[in-house]
DNA sequence: GGGGCCGACGAAAGCGGTTTCATACCACAC
DNA sequence: GTGTGGTATGAAACCGCTTTCGTCGGCCCC
């Protein structure tokens, strides 16, 4: 008896929506009217659930073809718990590794269907809030890709009980899926590729605060001193130096080793972008890359080759399709293999040589 | 007939929130049974509405905070339709510029709690099937960030009708908010210092192909087609190379280049990462790098300065930040300066130098 | 002192799907 | 013919939140 509740359903001549008779979408209601049968049916039907009549099917398919009918996802969370989006925690995006490892996943999961939330975890402070927030994470995402962040065991307990699936990258856990390399390996076949040329006093350009909460470091960390002692080198402490995974953050540590005395006559630097740093302050400082030090990265970034860079490739791309991969397989129920260990291989350039005997 | 839906009501000194055996999210009934109000009222309260009292709202948000309530963001769009959350649509991630693009609205977003949709759109197709997707989008996202894409009028409109705020970055549009540079001034600035130091025969490294849905490339063309006219010189076709935007695609430029007769003296390539390729090309032929080829970047990337690169700075991460920054207004409802036109600053190194006068 | 108004609040109707449960129908075996 | 089981479908109860609308005091002002 009263009016009906539409409150747009008499203005037709309303001039703020641009040109276009902007028809509302259409809804579930809308196809179910158009095609003559329930809602439920129309749902059932779309999504492929059995107990559905072949000729029903085909004519609900039309139907919401001819609306262009789309699901409204927020209403299909809502009532099903499944959002088809997966989120991706990154450090920092500014890096070259992780917007390739973003770039890889985000290809994979496009294919997938999945959208990409990104999430950024840089300092402490941000991460805190990011973990605390697993609460609404998991209402908002199906799954979540940590990109090198170590959680601890309440952590990961927290994550678990807000039905998050995870897959990490970088980092290794003992019960998650993860897609990584061998760090510690790599890093020491890069070094004994340096210890080869003759070096003995081997730098180390890598992470600025062991606090951090990543573990990737400590293992190329770790792989650096394999490495060294093999050879029957001591790491000297003055020869390790942070750098903060950054071209400026390289180039200082560069320059702080260089005024060591004697400085390294070789270094290797945790990540390309770090070495292409040092390879600058070397040069600056009118001495020369390979003659005076040899330096190696990690990565394999773009431009490594451009710098002549010798380092250690590692399939990043892949790693974040992978990935991807790996978190759809969770999120639909498939167990799937836990580690995947990603190859890495040694890439030699112009930016190592022999030790100069000349000198000294 | 069931219990109380209230599980911890009756612990008021409850020391510790967290740690709890997470039972089902609080949800806002919980908020409203446990601090003895309506749901209606903790909804306005918790959001900082109007008509509500002081004591009500205290009393509220302490119960909410007990509870660590969050709200769910589907159901909440779902009610309300807005998602605090934006899209951005990015053309290619693997490139600096766009990683930057992305890092810098990504962090803007974050601080005032939106969440990023990252959506890729490369090629033709994946591009096609973005825009057709305006619809579902419209549902998904307040607002999208356009980098660098190109949409045309009809595509506009459709956008319109779907209910999205638009912001673009790097391309220009008549009737929407976009955060740019002056490519075409910029790119002039940049040849005309090649000018300046001698040059004629100046090499574009640009687009493949002008089919593209970009327009920056055609900008800066512009730009070397202006500087060239100023000086009297002539474009030549022949110096004209497309280069893929990508390290490897300015290398073969700069080898095609390399085997015209005259090969150019100098060479502006619309971006760093091109420009680095096409040094590695130069040098790859023995040819020195300024003495014989000068070369002019775009970007200002973190590793030209490394390369010695002269290039066109601009404010990347910034002009990211400022578009997100536009985009949450206009959401919010400000109108907010639709153009927004960023700095750039020619910044000279060590990749270019007078033309060579005793050749030729 | 009474009418009008305003501020605080609750009840309930959505938002657009999914899913349970009941129903109608049909075929087949007894 | 009645019972039995299975299938196709619809009605309606959610999912968790927002928002309209209406109620109820209290305060101001004439």
């Amino acid at each position: 008896m009263e009016d009906a509740p539409t409150p747009s359903a008499h203005m037709p001549a309303q001039p703020p929506p641009i040109g276009v008779v902007s028809a509302r979408p259409a809804t579930i209601a809308d196809v179910a009217i158009g095609a003559g049968v329930s809602m439920a049916t129309v749902s059932r039907a779309l999504r492929g659930l059995p107990n559905v009549a072949p000729i029903t099917r085909a004519k609900v398919q039309l139907e919401a073809e001819r609306l262009s009918y789309r699901p409204d996802p927020h209403a299909s969370r809502l009532a099903a718990g499944r959002t088809h989006s997966v989120g991706m925690a990154v450090p920092e995006l500014g890096r070259w590794y992780f917007s390739q490892v973003v770039a890889g996943a985000r290809d994979t999961l496009y294919s997938h269907g999945y959208d990409l939330l990104l999430f950024g975890v840089g300092n402490g402070e941000e991460r805190r809030r990011f973990v605390r927030q697993w609460g609404v994470l998991g209402k908002r995402v199906d799954g979540l890709l940590l990109v090198d962040l170590r959680l601890d065991t309440d952590e990961l307990v927290d994550v678990h009980s807000a039905g998050l699936h995870l897959v990490s990258v970088g980092d290794s856990y003992d019960n998650l899926p993860s897609v990584t390399v061998d760090n510690r390996r790599a890093a020491a076949i890069a070094v004994r590729h340096l210890v080869s040329l003759g070096h003995r006093l081997i730098a180390l350009i890598g992470e600025d605060d062991h606090q951090r909460h990543f573990s990737v470091p400590q293992f190329r960390r770790c792989g650096w001193i394999d490495a060294l002692a093999e050879a029957g080198i001591a790491p000297h402490p003055e020869l390790e130096v942070p750098g903060n995974f950054t071209v400026a953050g390289g180039y200082c540590a560069m320059t702080q080793l260089l005024a060591c005395t004697p400085p390294p006559t070789a270094v290797f630097a945790m990540s390309d972008e770090m070495a292409m740093g040092a390879i600058k302050a070397v040069r600056d400082h009118g001495l020369d890359v390979p003659g005076d030090v040899s330096v190696v990265g990690f990565d394999d970034h773009d431009l490594a080759h451009i710098m002549d860079l010798t380092t250690v490739r590692q399939p990043v791309i892949d790693s974040g399709a992978r990935a991807a991969t790996l978190l759809i397989e969770a999120i639909g129920g498939h167990p799937g293999a836990p580690h995947d260990i990603r190859p890495t291989e040694l890439i030699v350039r112009a930016s190592t040589g022999p030790r100069r005997t000349d000198t000294e």
